[in-house]
DNA sequence: TATTGTTATACTCTATAACTATA
DNA sequence: TATAGTTATAGAGTATAACAATA
C-alpha cells in the first residue's frame, strides 16, 4: 500500500499523490487515540475473520458469554457487554430467528428469560471461536514476546466500572 | 447510581437485583474485545470531558491535525482520521459552520482545499485541549507507573497500516 | 413501586456508489 | 484516465422514553 518516498522526485513536481504522513501533535500521547485507532484495527480485522459466519462483535461476544453462562438472564448479557437494554432485544431476536440461541421463560421470575445456545448456536459458536484464536494470535505476535498478559491487565485497567 | 450489596438481604430471598459478574469465557484473554472495551470507556469520559465544546472524538482530532498540520489536504485529513472521504465532507461542513476551521483553495490545483484554523478554532482547541489533557492524566493514573509510554506503544502496534 | 423485557424513535457512524471539476 | 471533493443512501450502532407484564 505505501510506495516509497521515489528518489527522482527532483525536477519534475512532486505530484504526491502517495499518502502524506502528518504529525499528530498531542494525539500521539493520547490513550484515548491510541485506544480508538487500535480498536478500529482489531474490528476491520474481526469482520474480515468472521464474514463466514455472519457475526458482528456484538453477536459474537453474545454467543460467547451465553456459552460460558448457560441460562445467563437477558439484563445481565447486555450488562456485560454494555450494550443498552432495548437494543439487545433486537440483536438476542435475530440470533434467535437464526436458530443460534433459545429464551427460555423462567417460571420463578415470570418477567425473565434464561438464555441458552441450541445446538446450531454450539456448532456456529465452535468454528467462529477457532477463528476468533486464529486471529488473536495474529494479534498477539504484532506484540513484544510475553508482552500479551500485561496489555490485557492495563486494557483491563483503563476499562472501569 | 451503585446501590451496595445491603447487608440485609439475610433471609428473605437473594432477590439479585444487583449486578451478576458473568465469566467471560475466551474473551477473557480477546486483545480485540478488550480494547472494544476499554475504547468505549475511554470514549465515555471523551463525552464528558467534552461536553461543553460540543465536540465528539472525531471532531477534536480533526481540530487537532489541523492545528499541527496547517494547510493540510482535506484527503490526508480524512486518511489520517480513518475516515471515509464522503463523511468527512460533512464532518468539516459542521466545523466550517460553526467557523472553527476554513477551506482555502488552492490555485496550483484547484480540486484541493487547504484546511486551517480560524482563531475561533484555535480558541476552542486550546481549551478543549486543556480538557483533554486533564482527561488524559486520568487514564494515564489508571496504569501502573511509568507504563504509559509501553502502553501507547504496544497500542500502535496492533494499529498496523 | 421497581424490574425485565419490548417497541418506537432519533441521531450518529460507517460504507458504497455516482457524480463534478479538475488534472 | 485518475484524483479531490461532494451528494445521496443504506446499514449499523447508540441513546432515550414509554409501555406491558410481573414482582
Amino acid at each position: 500500500m505505501r510506495k516509497k518516498q521515489s528518489a527522482e522526485k527532483v525536477a519534475k513536481r512532486p505530484d504526491k499523490s502517495t499518502s502524506v504522513k502528518l504529525d499528530t501533535g498531542p494525539l500521539a500521547t493520547s490513550i484515548g487515540f491510541a485506544l480508538r485507532m487500535a480498536s478500529f484495527a482489531t474490528t476491520q480485522r474481526f469482520h474480515e475473520a468472521m464474514r463466514a459466519f455472519d457475526l458482528r462483535p456484538a453477536q459474537f461476544g453474545t454467543l460467547v458469554l451465553i456459552a460460558a453462562n448457560p441460562g445467563v438472564r437477558q439484563r445481565d448479557l447486555s450488562e456485560a457487554l454494555r450494550i443498552e437494554k432495548a437494543n439487545f432485544a433486537g440483536l438476542l431476536d435475530n440470533l434467535e430467528r437464526r436458530n443460534l440461541v433459545e429464551r427460555r421463560s423462567e417460571p420463578e421470575d415470570r418477567r425473565r428469560y434464561a438464555i441458552h445456545l441450541t445446538r446450531d448456536g454450539q456448532g456456529l459458536l465452535r468454528r467462529a471461536c477457532r477463528a476468533h484464536d486464529r486471529m488473536e494470535a495474529g494479534f498477539q505476535k504484532l506484540l513484544p514476546a510475553r508482552a500479551t498478559k500485561q496489555f490485557l491487565a492495563n486494557l483491563a485497567r483503563i476499562t472501569v466500572e
